[in-house]
DNA sequence: AGGGAAACCCGAACGC
DNA sequence: TGCGTTCGGGTTTCCC
């Protein structure tokens, strides 16, 4: 669930201060502790221990929907899949109910990987590449130009709501931001990449921004009981408003299942293609 | 290459 | 009130 804009309010506060929490720029680690092993990806969690005590974090940033920490040694990055998030706080006592690993720094000050449904990963490597190698491009790297981007979908005989959640193919966007990327382009989720127009792939892209921006902007969706913050989840087009009337025309919001994923859009905005 | 399904997890929501 | 069941979400892996 927590998708580019989420990351990127969580990465921003941790490198800015925000979030009722200082920055954790300076912090010097004094102690790690693991408290799911499989937390851990990489290294073992012996070997994490040992080798992030002592380093101290440079910066943080964000990479898709990795937050990397940049210490003085190794680059940290952690994924929060659907149910993580990072606390800072003070005390020597896990911060949230679902603590996974904390990292407790000489000044005070500790970070808490909460995480109740133990799917988010964190990983202490030498170069950061090894994770974040086979990414896509991020939705707003200028390089990533209109043209460039129906380029990339032409080359893509594919459906094109798992086509945007495919990391590989583009990096951050997640369920709420492509069903609402594509109800903003007015583009069916099932339409195949390759047979977008020009004209249609650019709304695509500029539907992209314009959703994953108001999404930062409002410090992201807090949606379940998990993310907690952000307001974007009150301003949602068709995400989870299955029946509700569409914000457009009025029709009710469908939703159907494509490749596991609830996928929600308005049948009279997003016309069926004539290929499905 | 693309698509479908299962696996990893567990709190919440639902049905009874 | 309390039980059992189902669901969802990001990603990887496996199979067709």
């Amino acid at each position: 669930m927590p998708e580019l804009p989420e990351v990127e309010t969580i990465a921003s506060a941790l490198r800015d201060g925000g979030r009722d929490a200082p920055s954790i720029i300076g912090g010097r680690i004094s102690r790690a502790e693991v408290f799911w092993d499989k937390t851990v990806e990489e290294p073992s969690v012996v070997d994490f221990k040992r080798r992030i005590v002592g380093q101290t974090v440079k910066d943080v940033g964000r990479r898709g929907k990795f937050i990397i920490i940049t210490l003085s040694e190794d680059t940290m990055l952690v994924h929060l899949r659907m149910s993580g998030d990072l606390l800072v706080g003070e005390g020597d006592i896990p911060l949230g109910k679902y603590s996974r690993l904390a990292l407790f720094m000489e000044q005070g000050f500790q970070l808490s990987f909460n995480n109740a449904r133990k799917f988010g990963r964190v990983w202490l490597v030498a170069d950061p590449a090894m994770v974040t190698g086979n990414l896509g491009p991020e939705p707003f790297d200028l390089r990533l130009s209109a043209l460039e981007f129906h380029r990339l979908l032409q080359e893509r005989k594919r459906q094109l709501k798992p086509l945007l959640l495919d990391q590989t193919f583009l990096a951050g966007v997640g369920n709420i931001y492509a069903d609402e990327a594509l109800n903003l382009a007015k583009i069916h989720p099932l339409t195949q990449a390759n047979t977008l127009a020009k004209k249609k792939s650019a709304a695509l892209l500029d539907a992209l921004h314009e959703v994953l921006q108001e999404g930062i902007r409002r410090n992201g969706a807090s949606i379940d009981w998990v993310y907690q913050g952000g307001d974007f989840q009150n301003h949602f087009r068709v995400y989870q408003r299955t029946g509700e009337p569409c914000l457009t025309c009025g029709t009710p919001i469908s939703r159907i299942v494509v490749g596991q994923r609830g996928t929600h859009f308005c049948r009279k905005c997003q016309p069926s293609p004539r290929s499905v």
